[in-house]
DNA sequence: AGATGAGATGACAACGTTGTCGTCCTGAGA
DNA sequence: TCTCAGGACGACAACGTTGTCATCTCATCT
């Protein structure tokens, strides 16, 4: 079906290894040979087989495996932005694949990544336990971890949000707009992110002296519908929290529908930022951080291992701000 | 580095031959040593290598391509994530990458992909000339074309959204709520989509007995900035509009600030929806569809022709349903 | 003219796997 | 006891490429 060399080999009257030589732009091969290979390669439509290639002298794949959530969120999808990025810029093409949280389909995937020999993999881990990874880190596929860390046992670079700082902040910023019953939305309590956030959430209502209320607690939500039924059943508490963080972009969203629903005033401070967050009817205060830069970091550091380089684990951890829209400073009632 | 299938062999003392037979659970071997060829396997950590088995007997690399715009924006991360579940299904990877809007970067992309012998692609196209395709197609791997057609000379098969029922769906929504000054942002002219937004847009004035006032045109805005810009210029206009309709996601959210900025009270209606597009102060009435279905519509497609199967190029128009939110029933002033 | 060397080209092996085919062993049937 | 079938296993080639090394051709120099 497709040629291969030999046919282009044929095709321009010379040998095979000389197709190679001008496929591969290695020189020391005269003008006219030169053209006459190229001309029997655009006849045939010839393309170079990077599968061959690869397997001939253990060559690098010059591929990257990436282990998401789900492209859907805007929150992975701007980190497979980053990547993308650079990727490019270092001519990777990137293979990626969608976990949605279950570990087992982040072990089959990174399975097959390591099958099909990614040249390095980016992960944002899903259970808790990845010690299936060293062997393949110490087999010559380096991992860099993105949002979350392995465990103690996996030493590996990652890549993090600051999520306890980002979290202090929001609920620091609804404590001094004079809130005190403030209500927490968290994703499900194995998911580093979230368990971190809920810390941050507890850690400033420790630091100003409000007891944490664990009828506000509301972990283990992990979509926009979980969201909205938990914050709906805040708001018919006899005693609704006057505020609520939120500890992702779905749970805001969640978040944000049952308190329109309910018609209620309540003050909201949400991790992630939101597209048309700025547009809603009352703007939404968030914790912002950077998504995009957050894969580039990721994927700089992977490259820097694949190339080779010797350096102890890195924990890169990115810094949040907190974007005052006016959702976050509603007073209590 | 990573161990082959001749040192499992050697380690479990048995032939290379006895290990591809385990791994591939072809039977045919004895428990006994298939116990000792597994422990082999585990203590070495071995993982079949898929380059050389891709390459061996001319095998599918069980992988396909994506090129798409831009995995960041909400549209293209979708349809990826639709891609994603078939291929999931179907035991496939995707290997994606961003055109950026860049023939050549598009060019380049899918050359890589067809080096690296996807087996088979899936292309939001960019330029305007894919006849290079036709080569890679004609050599067994299948393209399908995802929200824009190919130019005639390529007969391959396409996924598309209705763009000028649902342009037309949207003026004509404005114009039954009295509007008759309606501009239309709409993206860059070459892109398919753009063009056939703008010609239901046109469709839908004429119909109406409206002319169109090529002052309230505009066309040729890529990015959010670049429409409210636009936006901003029309409603500084001695005459502006009263209504808006948007060419996409983008301009959507380009025109919405500009509106919201000027104080206006312009009503709009935008293709693509938006999430939080109901939570707005005026929620946005828009033209919506289903991304996630077109990726995995385009996926099956391509999934048939990467099994053999012959069938006349499909064109497939994925319907379109106005969504009535409120931004589109504003009345002219 | 013969030696020399650089440049151009080719032959061949190897990468890790699987398909084909051959060999060996065991147990059942004659 | 001999034959034979069939199961278990191994040897070998091939996939398409590139690295290594050998060969061949001239132009140049002595």
């Amino acid at each position: 079906m497709r040629p291969t060399m030999r046919d282009v080999a044929r095709r321009a009257g010379v040998s095979l290894k000389t197709v190679s030589r001008v496929v591969n732009g290695e020189g020391g091969v005269r003008p006219d040979t030169t053209a006459k290979v190229n001309a029997a390669i655009s006849a045939l439509g010839f393309r170079r087989n990077d599968i061959a290639r690869a397997l001939r002298g253990g060559k690098r794949t010059r591929s990257l495996g990436l282990v998401i959530k789900d492209v859907a969120n805007p929150f992975y999808s701007q980190i497979a932005r980053g990547v993308e990025e650079v990727a490019r810029a270092n001519d990777l093409l990137v293979i990626s694949g969608c976990s949605d949280e279950d570990p087992a389909r982040e072990r089959h995937l990174i399975r097959s990544l390591c099958e099909r020999r990614v040249d390095g993999l980016l992960v944002v881990p899903s259970g808790n336990d990845h010690r299936y990874l060293i062997s393949e880190i110490s087999m010559g596929t380096p991992a860099v971890f993105i949002d979350r860390p392995p465990e103690e046992a996996l030493e590996a670079d990652v890549v993090l949000i600051d999520s306890v700082g980002g979290a202090r902040a929001a609920v620091d910023h609804l404590l001094r707009h004079g809130h005190r019953r403030i209500a927490c939305l968290s994703d499900l309590p194995g998911i580093f992110t979230a368990s971190e956030r809920l810390r941050g959430y507890r850690e400033a209502l420790g630091e100003h002296g409000v007891p944490v209320d664990e009828a506000l607690v509301r972990p283990g939500r992990h979509d926009v519908a979980g969201a909205e039924s938990a914050m709906a059943e805040l708001l018919a508490l006899d005693d609704p929290p006057t505020a609520v963080f939120t500890g992702n972009n779905r749970l805001t969203v969640g978040a944000l529908r049952a308190i329109q629903a309910a018609g209620a005033g309540t003050a909201l401070v949400g991790f992630d930022d939101l597209e048309l967050a700025d547009m809603l009817a009352t703007p939404v205060t968030v914790v912002a951080h950077q998504p995009v830069e957050m894969g580039r970091r990721a994927a700089e550091l992977l490259c820097r291992r694949m190339a080779g380089e010797e350096l102890p684990p890195q924990r890169v951890v990115l810094p949040t701000h907190l974007i005052v829209r006016g959702s976050g400073e509603l007073p209590p009632p």
